[in-house]
DNA sequence: CTGAAAGCGCTTACAG
DNA sequence: CTGAAAGCGCTTACAG
């Protein structure tokens, strides 16, 4: 029914060895080039493909890298991991190579359905992407099965050997800091995220540095804070700032946070007639967002959770090496993405504009 | 090195065959109760996984199904189609199946691939999504091909034996019309998609047919406009409406296109002073919206993109069935999802309102 | 320069 | 109730 390598041999009365070596062109299969020629025609004519099978197993590998996550809830983190199959897909088909993609509710899962993966030998790769907390403990397992994998995180201390990719978190936010403080800003206020995995605090870590390094003092405690999802609460946070008499006021944020946190700030400056960086001598901001970021009012610059695709294309390389069973690269990679201008709705150029309705503080 | 069928059979002095019987739980492979647990024990212990790769060629399937897509630009499609990794991964995963996923930039390099995955037996099913353009093609190929797959689209007329999986449009639709109708509202506004993929036609037709059971009038043509992502063109459209003496505007908007449309009926509103549906007499809408859609300041009820997940969740069962080769289903299937209220980020309840700046229009 | 043979690791009739 | 054999479709030494 589909062609086999044995059909195109019999009908050229050839032996399967000899096609199959001129099909891969082995450097040790000779074939004058009259019969090279009648092969390659047969097997385009027969549109001969090999079974991916029984190739498979003749040859001892799939091709095929696995991607394996643990599904995580929430629209960002599924955009990110969606960046990764477009380009990790793309690049390895560039190379001939499969990507399989298989996700889970639970670590559990996660681990046993790697353990599965290796054991069959359906892949020859590996890549572990999401939050320390889980790829750290997949690391391991791969790593004591023996299988090439590629991680997102930064492990450079706990586990240095592990091909690893991910932001330069400090250089990150140490840029964003020193283009405030271009501007010309020097009360400077930080809002990170609440938890503290890794990058968290790395974030944290290039703001105080940064800080000290730029404009010589130490950054304000009481100016560092931090923002989840509750809108009131930021509101709280950032408003308190807000609220301070102009000249211990901070004149511009670094946000190491997520959308929700600029939304806080942009209606917090929104509520005091402000907005970001419209008007001369109005606060600025920079720093990170997610994806699918705009700005209501104001203008900034900030890193893109689109980033995510950039670094997936960057770590690319090394997984196919992996793949491809070159060792000897550099394991880890440290990715240093550009700030940009923030798209915005201009909702002033729009018509819309505000003024202070309430005295402080969010109602939601 | 990795524990193979023979090692556990020749450990227990038994013919890989009856292990191999006893593992699958074959019905005539016999052993007595002893000699299964010894199998099973052994298997256990030395974690014990058959090759997936001789597996695949011995029984001639592989259990695996393809997601073969053309990349498209956007954020609002990668959105969508994590959703599909998601929810086929997870349901594969369920039956014990593995997904296998590929993109491309081209549809020559989609069919081409699909071609392969067929003629390498890599995979025993197909999910093709995207845009009917592109998927009608693929579709066609793999059935020449005689490969199962699955569809995302509106083929109940051009291939009415096709294993497809739609949203019903028009149901969609004529439920916000007599959403709206049911407000009280009379006069309604339709904003749809400028192109006219079948899905957009199948969403005006949806108005249209509502507009005329429920009120028993022909929608009017000139409140029948559409939106793409040029916000200075839309807000001329909706603008233009919301222009005329109060008697003859519009009360309600159904929407069906994306967030843009959404927006500038927003900002347009805000300019008159108004938002949707937060004071008695404001203007109503209802519709469809792409991904992370939240309105600024109003209220509305719309279908969110996150409901693709759940088409995807409806048609696994389907596909699982091509897989399993349980044909006799019916192959059509069409899904319906309930008006809910969008998420808002109640601007107003912050403090931020508006005023009417400009005369008319926007300028970006 | 070329072909016969063995083997990859399973599964599946089939003979006892 | 059990085991020996053939076969899935390739690739890869190896002998000529």
């Amino acid at each position: 029914m589909k062609t086999r390598l044995k059909d195109i041999a019999s009908q050229l009365n050839l032996s399967p060895a000899l096609v199959s070596g001129v099909l891969n062109n082995k450097p040790n299969a000779w074939a004058s080039a009259e019969t090279r020629t009648r092969i390659l025609d047969a097997a385009r004519e027969l549109n001969y493909q090999p079974s991916a099978a029984a190739r498979a197993l003749s040859r001892g590998r799939t091709d095929t890298a696995a991607l394996v996550y643990r599904r995580l809830p929430g629209a960002g983190f599924r955009l990110a991991y969606t960046g990764l199959v477009d380009v990790f897909s793309a690049e390895l088909q560039a190379v001939g190579h499969d990507l399989m993609v298989s996700n889970f509710a639970t670590q559990d899962e996660v681990l046993e359905h790697l353990e599965r993966l290796v054991r069959t030998r359906s892949a020859e790769a590996y890549i572990l992407w999401g939050r320390e907390q889980d790829t750290e403990a997949q690391g391991m397992l791969l790593e004591s099965l023996n299988a090439p994998f590629l991680v997102k995180g930064r492990y450079e201390v706990t586990h240095p050997a592990w091909h690893q990719i991910d932001f330069v978190h400090e250089g990150m936010l140490a840029q964003a800091v020193r283009h405030l403080v271009s501007l010309g800003h020097r009360r400077l206020a930080y809002v990170g995220f609440k938890h503290s995995d890794a990058f968290v605090q790395a974030l944290r870590r290039g703001f105080t540095q940064a800080h000290r390094a730029t404009l010589g003092t130490e950054s304000d405690p009481k100016f560092v804070g931090a923002c989840d999802d509750d809108v009131v609460e930021n509101e709280d946070l950032i408003g308190g700032w807000l609220d301070l008499p102009q000249p211990q006021r901070p004149t511009a944020f670094v946000i190491g946070a997520g959308n929700a946190a600029w939304l806080a700030l942009e209606t917090c400056l929104a509520q005091t007639g402000r907005s970001l960086d419209v008007l001369p001598g109005e606060p600025a901001a920079a720093g990170i967002a997610s994806e699918s970021f705009t700005l209501m009012f104001g203008r900034a610059v900030a890193y893109q959770g689109i980033e995510l695709d950039n670094l997936a294309r960057f770590g690319s390389p090394h997984l196919i090496d992996s793949l491809l069973d070159q060792n000897g690269r550099e394991p880890i990679i440290r990715f240093l993405p550009q700030l940009t201008e923030a798209p915005s709705l201009n909702l002033l150029n729009h018509g819309v504009t505000f003024s202070c309705l309430h005295e402080s503080g969010g109602q939601s």
